[in-house]
RNA sequence: GGGCGAGUGGCGGAACGGCAGACGCGCCGGCCUUAGGAGCCGGUGUCGCAAGACGUGCGAGUUCGAAUCUCGCCUCGCCCACCA
């Protein structure tokens, strides 16, 4: 034959411009991606981070967006009623700067930026259900927000205090202790260095829930997001222990301690210099220097004190307090080591089992005495014993002397307790989430102020309590609505007087920590969401995001969830079973990208080059999904190879079949082969969110498909079968591609509503095998054999092995390891 | 300082404790072309003509067998950090 089918038919090239947009716009208008509420078959809440509407869909959105699309897109196909929804997260401070930048309402840009990224995903080809679309910023949604604060004000979990709180002096808004980020403290938005500010706050009631946020049982969480919500909550155990003071014995001093076993050790006491009790305690001839290092400590507050390697100061308050064990007068201290938000706010110092109390009373000249020692060793010279071992026993601790550690921590407890002087005691690092913000582009809070009756609640029929439009957006630092007079004057809903109403909004992480309920029944009327439909479609089965939300959204979303359980509004425990992260595309530089530094990938100049396809692959091909990396193109040219050669093989030229004879019957059970193990190995890789293997091994169909092409199979029915599996396993990653050679295939409409393929396991089973034959765990030889062949005799074959001989050198191995169908290592004597 | 994660060819990366480097990129050679930034075929961890030896950050250990498990280091990344 002088006419090869190895050369490009002579037909069109692939060439996605010329149809993906058709498509697009085909499924739009068939709905084929709605999720119907009355669809019989199982149903499946698939869903991944809505976005914020910053301006532009860049690459990192599609690569967090393509992996879940493919999960969703390969569930319908399998049979299941998936609800993979989308909406935008419209409410946030960028939006406000926008309109003091430009002079342009913060609604104008978010809704305009909503419209573009909305365009850009219809631009990807995501299977996104747009009937549910959530935008928060909507007031059919930020009404059923409020009703949602209402309930949590009525059941106290939502409450008003004073408190010192971090500020953000660029964004003139409070921050949620979660929304600082780093060392030196700084906002989530926009960077600035935070500081303290005591202010009258809303706060969620978050911390009832510490101990419940805690436990991830039955949770498919990635292990690093449980750590750090686990890290961030903070939970310690030990005892609270009171001192009484002296001279005045005013009132005891109360500490928090993970090491109840040391008390006998405490040999001062330190309080956070804003501590209430400092002012009361302090003797006069101390007065004057306690006031000034609070008044330095105060100023200090912001940058030094966070500083771990800074020089301890404190000052002595004049004061005494008895050691409730060793009834020893023992000096009490201030100093800003000790934290006014942890604990009480006050410690008891075991300068010899604590490394800050040790370096403290090193400064400043304080008693050390060891109380726990190991009952062999040596006590340490020159600092702090803090590690534990296993013998370690109480020293010098009258009559517990001589007990384990790890006991006299109950005991010494108990003895505290009944002499009234102290109790077990729990205590968290996470605060209350506060939760209101300075701002205007926000839901507003739905409470009036009356001076007769104080917070009152905006009744739920005038509800939504609408954010105006007509505001001045000029750069004051308060919130333009605390200056517009319209939206200011309320009546109170008790007596009908004139009342102001509340103008903080709330935090937008409010928003998104129930969103997903929404879009359970997204047009409901009668309330946030049709609670039958929230008990069908919740759990959300897989949710992924980003990680940076380890200690803000994700957190909060799960509060949420167990407050509105709480409320008997859900019956859900928890908004997801599973959670994954797709890890973060980099800028080319390896930065974070972003328009400042001018690395930004746009996405949409690379699908005019290649397609959509093309980008969805290559991204899901880069690497593990949860891993990310830098982005560099290089490659995007073999994922459009590829789908060039899936196109040439779908639609081979036609006519020419080589004879091939007698190995057409073998190369098509290879054929039949590939394509029936490529089946259930690929599906297990989209379900474990393993795209890039998924790909490799679609790639390695297709190359199979082209050698049967290449030896004249490209007319037979196992070459049309190979095909067809090929293209439905493509769809969920190629869904244009793949719908394209379908239909000209003659396969009905659509591709997306196929039915997964099935593997047959006798097609896919291999009638030979090749055993690697090691000799001491080093690869000799290879076997080929039949499954069947008996043990006994791939023994002999592999000792009858040249190579094997060659080692064994004329001994006897002295032991000969089968694993059944991996391989046979032959052990050697050892001398 | 604490917690978590990761170190594999020139590059992105594969590999239930069992054939290290799948699949791609790049590169080299060839075919076909007026041409090639198209397509197809072959090669490509290192050293070596070869037989072979050596190879998964470093060092030990467990095992018949370790990229994989354990211990100790080194480097990088992320999170937390005077949290009593």
């Amino acid at each position: 034959m002088t006419e090869t089918t190895t050369r490009t038919p002579r037909g069109e090239r692939y060439d996605p411009a010329a149809f993906e947009a058709k498509w697009q716009q085909r499924w739009e208008a068939d709905g084929i991606y709605a999720a119907r509420d009355d669809d019989p078959r199982p149903k499946r809440f698939d869903l991944t981070m809505y976005p914020y509407p910053s301006g532009d869909l860049h690459i990192g959105h599609w690569y967090a967006m393509t992996g879940p699309d493919i999960v969703a897109r390969m569930h319908r196909m399998q049979g299941y009623n998936v609800m993979f929804p989308m909406g935008f997260d419209g409410f946030g401070l960028p939006a406000e700067n926008a309109a003091i930048d430009r002079n342009i309402h913060p609604a104008t840009w978010t809704y305009s930026n909503i419209d573009t990224m909305r365009r850009q995903m219809r631009l990807m080809g995501a299977s996104f259900d747009w009937a549910r679309e959530v935008v928060t910023c909507d007031p059919s949604y930020y009404r059923w927000q409020q009703w949602l604060f209402l309930k949590l004000y009525e059941a106290g979990l939502a409450y008003k205090a004073v408190g010192a709180v971090d500020w953000c002096p660029k964004d003139k808004v409070v921050l949620a202790r979660e929304q600082v980020l780093g060392t030196d403290r700084r906002c989530w938005r926009c960077g600035t260095q935070v500081e303290k500010r005591d202010l009258e706050q809303w706060y969620f009631r978050i911390t009832n829930y510490s101990d419940e946020l805690l436990d991830f049982d039955g949770l498919d969480y990635p292990e690093p997001i449980k750590a750090m919500q686990t890290n961030w909550i903070g939970r310690s155990e030990g005892a609270e222990i009171d001192f009484a003071t002296e001279p005045d014995d005013v009132e005891a001093i109360r500490v928090f301690t993970t090491r109840p076993d040391t008390v006998f050790g405490a040999t001062f006491m330190v309080l956070a210099p804003e501590h209430p009790l400092v002012s009361v305690l302090t003797t006069d001839e101390r007065r004057d220097a306690v006031t000034a290092y609070v008044a330095d400590a105060r100023r200090a507050t912001e940058i030094d004190r966070l500083s771990t390697d800074r020089e301890k100061t404190g000052v002595f308050i004049g004061a005494y307090a008895i050691n409730p064990m060793t009834n020893e007068r023992i000096p009490i201290w201030i100093a800003d080591y000790v934290l006014p938000g942890y604990g009480t706010g006050a410690i008891m110092a075991v300068p010899a089992h604590d490394e800050r109390d040790y370096e403290f009373a090193q400064q400043f000249d304080l008693p050390i005495r060891y109380v726990v020692a190991p009952a062999a060793g040596e006590l340490p010279q020159g600092q702090a014993l803090v590690e534990h071992t296993e013998d370690e026993v109480l020293i010098d601790s009258g009559e517990f002397s001589g007990m384990p550690a790890s006991e006299a921590i109950g005991a010494i407890t108990r003895a505290l307790e009944e002499r009234s002087q102290g109790s077990f005691a729990v205590t968290y690092r996470q605060r209350d989430w506060v939760a209101g913000r300075q701002r205007y582009w926000g839901t507003p809070i739905p409470i009036v102020y009356c001076d007769e009756h104080g917070a009152q609640p905006v009744p739920e029929d005038q509800l939504p309590v609408v954010l105006p439009t007509d505001v001045d957006f000029a750069p004051t630092g308060v919130s333009p609505l605390q200056s517009h007079a319209l939206f200011l004057n309320a009546t109170c809903p008790v007596c009908g007087a004139a009342a102001r109403r509340e103008t903080d909004t709330m935090d937008t992480f409010v928003d998104s920590s129930w969103y997903f309920l929404r879009y359970c029944s997204p047009a409901f009327e009668d309330g946030p969401f049709d609670p039958a439909r929230v008990d069908a479609w919740m759990p959300i089965h897989l949710y992924t995001g980003g990680s940076e939300h380890a200690v803000m959204h994700l957190l909060y979303f799960r509060f949420f969830t167990k407050a509105l359980r709480d409320l008997g509004l859900v019956s859900v425990d928890e908004p997801t079973q599973k959670l994954r992260n797709q890890g973060q595309i980099l800028g080319a530089d390896h930065n974070r990208m972003s328009k400042s530094r001018g690395n930004v990938q746009a996405p949409d100049e690379l699908v005019a080059r290649y397609g959509s396809d093309s980008v969805r692959a290559f991204l899901m091909f880069i690497g593990p999904w949860d891993q990310g990396g830098p982005w560099n193109p290089t490659g995007i040219d073999g994922i459009q190879r590829w789908l060039g050669r899936v196109w040439n093989a779908a639609l081979p030229a036609g006519g020419a079949v080589a004879d091939i004879g007698h190995e057409a019957e073998e190369l098509t059970r290879a054929l039949r082969r590939a394509t029936h193990t490529t089946i259930d190995a690929v599906a297990t890789d989209y379900e474990g969110l393993r795209f890039n293997t998924a790909i490799s091994k679609l790639m390695e169909l297709t190359n199979a498909i082209i050698r049967a092409r290449e030896a004249g199979l490209a007319g037979s029915d196992a070459y049309a079968e190979a095909v067809e599996v090929l293209l439905k396993l493509m769809a969920p990653v190629t869904p244009h591609v793949a719908e394209e050679l379908w239909e000209r295939r003659g396969g009905a409409y659509s591709i997306h509503q196929q039915p997964w393929p099935v593997a047959d396991p006798s097609l896919a089973a291999s009638d030979t095998l090749e055993l690697p034959v090691q000799v001491d765990g080093k690869l000799r030889d290879r076997l080929v054999v039949t499954p069947d062949t008996p043990p006994a005799e791939i023994e002999a074959m592999a000792l009858a092995s040249e190579h094997v001989q060659r080692y064994l050198n004329g001994r006897a191995p002295s032991k000969v390891i089968q694993i059944p169908g991996r391989l046979v290592n032959v052990v050697t004597p050892r001398d």
